[in-house]
RNA sequence: GGAGAGGUGGCUGAGUGGUUUAAAGUACCCGCUUGGAAAGCGGGCGUAGGGAAACCUACCGGGGGUUCGAAUCCCCCCCUCUCCGCCA
């Protein structure tokens, strides 16, 4: 959510911030909303106030004395305005939050212009994509992948995306995990075991309601199956206001991941790219405001060391307005590259939020020098998702003898040298 | 799942329909005092919204209701504790 005084003094930025994030939005309704609500609130405080008065005055009267009863009288009038402004107020503030709730984060001003994916700016790139043999293939045309990751028992037993990892498939992904596990707190992340499981508060908190209703998995008690630790975790703080001098804070967290995928359904499917659970490392850091972006470039490299030290061709993209998420100021996106489908897989995606989602979950701290709650600002990034770097390690190392090659970062996680089918 | 007891400021804790502007204590901050400190004394000390300001309003786990008036009475929900049942 937008600071409510921003919106009123400065309604040209936040029409800037939707136009380079190229969204429809009608801001005047909003700000008439505003207006409106300003107005009603002014109103009922008067008439409550005018209650209060009387209240103090009766309490100084006998009960059943003539001046009593004519104020009860009179008060009666006033009770029943009250009860219909208060009425009239409720419903506008409601659609005044769903307004503001409908307006997007500002992008911030290093953020290139464009509207569509292809506009995005390549920051960087790591290793040689070129580099790999001719003999590299998609993943799931692998002699034997269908034995390490069994999709049709998987579909059987749940449903389409939901694969058995067997054998060494599931050896290599929980040797993923725990590598990605000790680097990021070796880097300074804590690490948290977060539930799985979030109330519809957590969900709106972080954005993922109402925005993205139906992505997520939701259970017969209302609760959401997270699709990603990022929800769980930001709401750790959520409602407290925390010491500046803990500041920064920055946890990592292990979670399955579950996502609906609604609507998404197509080319990009196939083997490990896109499945309904999967299991992810999170990084998640509250700050202090004046370091954000310096922390989103720290976050950035903690989760490029990871696919460095994994010896595997990556690329930096830096997200353009139009491909911006709702809540994000910034967003860098890390590409694995996958030799045998020849493109590229997003492993990590690493975004300040601001104080956006700080705001809906009223996460502060106490500022020294004013000794005010200000909010924190949150940022966060994937180190890193387990598929799809399953994926680019199967197509980029496979040898010519069938083999997958283990990088030497991870032999001591998994124990062997080799990955055989 | 069943029965009971609870939920009040950073913490402890009073308050069962009307000077409550949520007492008091404690912690914290400032001052007096002191060689310095402790103690003592005096003052300050929540969050949010509206307003140019004076100031006003809301908030006693959450939501609804009764009433001229609710921390207080009623209903629903959440959480904590005790006991019982079930269970990894």
């Amino acid at each position: 959510m937008l600071d409510p005084k921003l919106l009123r003094e400065s309604p040209q930025l936040v029409r800037a911030a939707i136009a380079k994030k190229h969204l429809e939005v009608d801001l005047d309704a909003v700000l008439a909303l505003d207006s409106a609500w300003r107005a009603q609130i002014g109103e009922v405080e008067q008439l409550r106030s005018r209650q209060k008065a009387a209240n103090t005055a009766m309490a100084a009267l006998p009960k059943g004395s003539p001046e009593f009863v004519a104020k009860v009288q009179e008060m009666k009038a006033v009770s029943a305005a009250v009860k219909e402004k208060e009425t009239q107020l409720k419903e506008t503030e409601e659609k005044w939050k769903q307004a503001m709730l409908s307006l997007p984060n500002l992008p911030h001003a290093t953020v290139p212009a464009g509207r569509t994916p292809e506009e995005n700016v390549v920051h960087a790139t790591h290793g040689d994509p070129q580099a790999v043999g001719a003999h590299a293939k998609p993943h799931w045309e692998i002699p034997g992948f269908d034995r390490l990751f069994d999709f049709a028992r998987g579909a059987k037993v749940t449903g389409a995306g939901f694969p058995f990892l067997v054998g060494d498939g599931a050896r290599l992904s929980r040797a993923l995990l725990q590598f990605f596990l000790d680097e990021d707190t070796k880097a300074g992340y804590t690490e948290v075991s977060p539930p799985i499981f979030v109330n519809a508060a957590s969900a709106t908190a972080t954005g993922q309601l109402p925005d993205k209703e139906g992505q997520m998995y939701e259970t017969i008690d209302k609760l959401y199956a997270v699709p990603t630790a990022e929800v769980p975790l930001t709401n750790f703080f959520r409602d407290e206001i925390v010491d500046e001098e803990t500041l920064p804070i920055r946890r990592c967290a292990y979670t399955p991941c579950f996502r609906r995928e609604a609507g998404s359904y197509g080319k990009d499917v196939r083997g490990l790219n896109r499945v309904h659970q999967f299991d992810k490392v999170e990084l998640l850091k509250w700050v202090h405001p004046s370091q954000s972006h310096d922390e989103l470039e720290s976050l950035r490299t903690d989760a490029e060391r990871l696919l460095q030290k994994l010896e595997l061709p990556y690329r930096v993209l830096l997200m353009c307005g139009g491909d911006l998420g709702f809540a994000q100021s910034k967003k860098y996106d890390l590409e694995v590259w996958a030799a045998g489908q020849k493109r590229w897989l997003e492993v990590s995606s690493c975004s300040n939020f601001e104080a956006f989602q700080a705001r809906r979950a009223q996460i502060r701290f106490r500022a020294k020098e004013s000794g005010k709650p200000e909010l924190v600002h949150t940022l966060n990034g994937s180190g890193l998702a387990v598929p799809r770097v399953l994926a680019a390690l199967l197509e980029n190392n496979l040898q010519p003898d069938g083999r997958v090659r283990i990088p030497a970062a991870l032999q001591p996680y998994f124990g062997k040298e080799h990955l055989s089918f």
